[in-house]
RNA sequence: GGUGGCGUGGCCGAGAGGCGAGGCAGCGGCCUGCAAAGCCGUAUACACGGGUUCGAAUCCCGUCGCCACCUCCA
């Protein structure tokens, strides 16, 4: 089955040739760590982390870097002002986006490297595009990319340096309004600490694009499969990105994917508009699980609408597969397939539609109508009590799950902290409700449904559902 | 203005020339003492106007509307 990908480069879905056989090189552009992560960031980290499990369930060995963007305008003027240091700051940014990331299931990089960590790298990339004359200095030390004398300028989002001049802004020292920083000397009211020295330029600091370009050559090689990011980065980050990768003689990205943004209400999410949704204000007060599916339900590319609305009917849709699976496990008992921690070899064991859908640039909305088949298949078997078609069925679905890493049993998905105590507590519930189902099932025996609704209706009160099976009534929250 | 994208049933959201993905909500039924859960059934849907075709939501031309990027953003 041909993987295909959609290539923002090409602006069309092509077969996925990895450079070398079975393995995969991916670059993605992390967050500038300036301030706590929203759902966009959320999302974009989720999208590739779909992609990396069905690369390894398709038998890829993947390597992933995602960078951090630890030094950067906004980082120094956002901790201007405060107690904090700025790289106080972008250490405790950081480490919120990597306890969201982590609270929705998104696996780790290879590594998660830092623009400061890699000066060096820096230092040497700006040398090559000076002696190849597509970088230059200017009086205060600062250096620029050239984007007159780089002739392939633009092609990345198809646009002719005219039509970019008309946005940029004139800096003294730039040759072309058009050409941006590749390193700033530092300038005074700058902390002393933001400063690093240079072979090609005065001490500063390097400019935003730079980082990433040095940053993804020197983990995955001057040549590498995928580059993904934000489709709000496609201009000017990636252009400059590839501009200047290109030009210091890198081929650079095979493959340039970009994710859709989301919308609340029918406006864009961003800092500047100040509608975000803080990630962490919307795990605090719902299941993660929850959020992993509904921020992964849209497919990559396109606009995802938050809303109340849409979070519960995620909720409504993990919850389905919660049941099912819990009363597959009655059914099955030791026969219940077990989780799967890894990704690997899953492909196989996933049914073809689910396959192709995930085959074809990633499609999870399709993907996702394979599991709800699957949910609804199991159900009939479970109903039926066709030990035979429900294990089948249990299996395709937990391998589907598994790829998606949205099956509930995972420990990911429960709080170990909490796990002790809840299960102590889980105990002492379920001694006490038991006890009560016990009664209400003798009131129905004897027909006094006063007496079983009243029992019914008092544990609905502490907010506990009563389900009556054929093989005898179970509990939930 | 340049570049890219979108307009699908009550709502969300796939599909991209020929049996109406899937979800949520609704309606009818099965099951149930009743409910819940589950199952089954259930939709004159593809912005508008032309055209191509045996056949168009899907291709072409035009119109209208919406959005993103071009300034910091995932």
């Amino acid at each position: 089955m041909q993987q295909k990908i959609y290539d923002s480069y090409l602006a069309q879905t092509v077969a996925f040739e990895p450079r070398e056989a079975e393995q995969v090189g991916m670059y993605v552009c992390g967050p500038t760590v300036q301030s706590p992560p929203h759902i966009g960031h959320l999302r974009s980290a989720l999208v590739y982390d779909q992609m990396c499990r069905w690369f390894l369930a398709t038998g890829h060995r993947v390597t992933l870097i995602r960078n951090v963007t630890d030094i950067d305008d906004k980082i120094l003027a956002n901790a201007a002002g405060t107690t904090a240091r700025w790289w106080q700051l972008a250490a405790r940014v950081e480490r919120d986006f990597s306890e969201c990331y982590s609270a929705i299931g998104v696996a780790a990089g290879a590594a998660e490297p830092r623009a400061t960590g890699h000066i060096p790298e820096i230092d040497a990339l700006i040398g090559r595009l000076i002696e190849r004359g597509y970088a230059y200095q200017s009086d205060d030390g600062s250096v620029y990319f050239d984007t007159v004398a780089w002739s392939g300028y633009g092609e990345l989002t198809r646009q002719s340096l005219d039509a970019v001049e008309t946005g940029a802004e004139t800096v003294p020292g730039k040759r072309h309004a058009t050409d941006f920083a590749l390193w700033k000397a530092h300038r005074e009211g700058e902390p002393d600490d933001a400063q690093w020295q240079i072979t090609n330029g005065a001490a500063g600091r390097p400019g935003w694009h730079i980082e990433c370009s040095a940053m993804a050559t020197r983990y995955l090689g001057s040549a590498f499969d995928i580059h993904g990011g934000g489709r709000d980065l496609r201009f000017p980050h990636h252009e400059n990105e590839h501009a200047q990768s290109r030009a210091a003689g890198d081929e650079f990205a095979k493959y340039w994917v970009h994710n859709g943004l989301i919308n609340v209400g029918d406006q864009k999410m961003s800092k500047s508009l100040g509608n975000s949704l803080f990630a962490a204000d919307l795990l605090a007060q719902t299941d993660p699980l929850a959020v992993r599916y509904m921020l992964g339900a849209a497919h990559y590319r396109s606009t995802l609408t938050f809303s109340l609305k849409a979070m519960e009917e995620a909720s409504a849709a993990v919850t389905r597969i919660v049941q099912a699976l819990s009363r597959a496990a009655i059914l099955l008992g030791a026969e219940m397939p077990p989780v799967h921690e890894s990704c690997e070899g899953l492909a196989k064991l996933v049914p073809e539609a689910f396959a192709l859908a995930m085959c074809d640039d990633f499609a999870l909305p399709q993907a996702l109508s394979c599991v709800h088949e699957s949910v609804r298949a199991l159900n009939t078997a479970l109903q039926q009590e066709d030990v035979s078609a429900a294990r089948g069925h249990c299996a395709n679905l937990v391998a589907m799950l598994g790829v998606l890493h949205l099956d509930p049993r995972h420990a990911q998905w429960h709080n170990k902290n909490a796990a002790v105590a809840s299960a102590k507590s889980h105990i002492a519930l379920d001694t006490l409700v038991s006890e009560l189902i016990a009664k209400r099932n003798l009131a129905r025996e004897q027909k006094n449904w006063a007496a079983s609704d009243e029992i019914r209706d008092f544990l609905s009160t502490a907010g506990i559902t009563l389900t009556d099976t054929g093989q005898g009534t179970n509990w939930s929250l």
